[in-house]
DNA sequence: AATTGGATATACAATATGTATAATCAATAC
DNA sequence: GTATTGATTATACATATTGTATATCCAATT
């Protein structure tokens, strides 16, 4: 305990800084090869200027560096316009526009990519990205809801909640993502998501025409 | 260059039985928590029940030994039936039969959800299991092909096996899989490929009916 | 001028993959 | 029976990586 203590200004900038630096080199080292394989703290402090000491002493862990890593990513990728997705009047317009969102999240960044695949080596880090997934799943619970009010069961509601889910994850976007624009990929799976609630209605599952 | 060399007989079948029994350790350790972070060589090694540099005799790597626990699942998963389902005149038949064989495989051992995380921390061994994923792509195409006829624009068609291929994928299989049986994701899946093919074709989309 | 706090320098521990060399020991050849 | 072969083991070493500990440097602040 300090005997006085003080604060901000030009200190806290500069510390600002650095984590930004270092947040930034992560970034930058994981959208090189989209591969977690290479990513050591030690290569990652050298392409932030800095010693690998300094990296633990903002973020504590390799952990803790990849979650400001994704965090800092996630700011940016535009995912605060689900809210006002969600308040569309219409349903069905709104998943469609969810749907349109995570596109766009997941190709903002290559980053991400890698990102994902560190699930494999941290099993803690994989948790923490399963309970952010875990918010997109309760959006597409409400819209489906909403969608088939009460003509459609239980199960059924589920099945699409969870089709959809998967339609709208990252490894599907991954696997969709070459050979296509983002625009083409994410066209292809509002499709793919109008069909899975179609398929949970028991009446007129023909009854939308594409545009 | 030995002076006089022998061949087979107990030596052989020896060391043979001791390849089987690294390969049954590791995977029956990827199979205990379903991830690739604690699978060590010297883990295995230990519940082998020989020393680590017996490993890197017979597997030469890490990578060598994750190649050898992969194609000992692939070998027992059933996957020979796929020459029979592809051989059904319907097509459409023939489909249905691919989504469940597939769903019989990534079900049928645990391991398989470990091997599959590999892809991050072994790049070269991601690339081997993309290399046989592809043999499923091209099952599909040909299914898809052959259900369209000249009906579809490529592009419709390669929409179409995308979304196939994804929905016949682990990491789809993997989502789906807690809180449903085998035969659950099996039926959602393959109402799935139906709705992706069905997409496709600009006539009569509402062609089949369930059961 | 003294102190504070972030960054650095240096060292150490633990774990992992991979390589090298000699030794062990049962199975086989002469 | 004796020598040889080949898989396995024992031991050692090199390298990379995460994580911790301690003392030091230096600009910013009191």
């Amino acid at each position: 305990m300090p005997k006085r203590s003080y604060v901000s200004s030009v200190r806290a900038s500069a510390t600002a800084e650095t984590r930004e630096r270092i947040i930034a080199a992560g970034a930058r080292l994981l959208r090189k090869d989209a591969s977690i394989a290479n990513f050591s703290l030690d290569v990652v402090a050298k392409e932030a200027g800095v010693t690998r000491l300094t990296v633990y002493n903002q973020f504590g862990s390799r952990r803790g560096l990849l979650e400001a890593v994704f965090d800092d990513i996630a700011r940016q990728g535009g995912l605060f316009e689900l809210a006002e997705a969600m308040a569309l009047p219409d349903p069905r317009a709104a998943l469609d526009r969810v749907v349109a969102i995570f596109c766009t999240f997941w190709a903002h960044d290559p980053a991400i990519g890698g990102l994902n695949q560190a699930i494999a080596t941290d099993p803690e880090f994989g948790t923490a990205l399963v309970a952010r997934n875990e918010r997109r799943r309760e959006l597409v619970t409400g819209l489906v809801t909403r969608i088939t009010e009460s003509r459609a069961a239980k199960r059924a509601v589920q099945d699409a909640v969870d089709l959809i889910f998967v339609l709208t994850s990252y490894p599907t976007f991954a696997a969709l993502s070459p050979r296509r624009s983002t625009e083409e990929v994410c066209r292809l799976l509002q499709t793919a998501c109008h069909a899975a609630v179609d398929a949970s209605m028991p009446d007129a599952p023909a009854g939308r025409k594409k545009k």
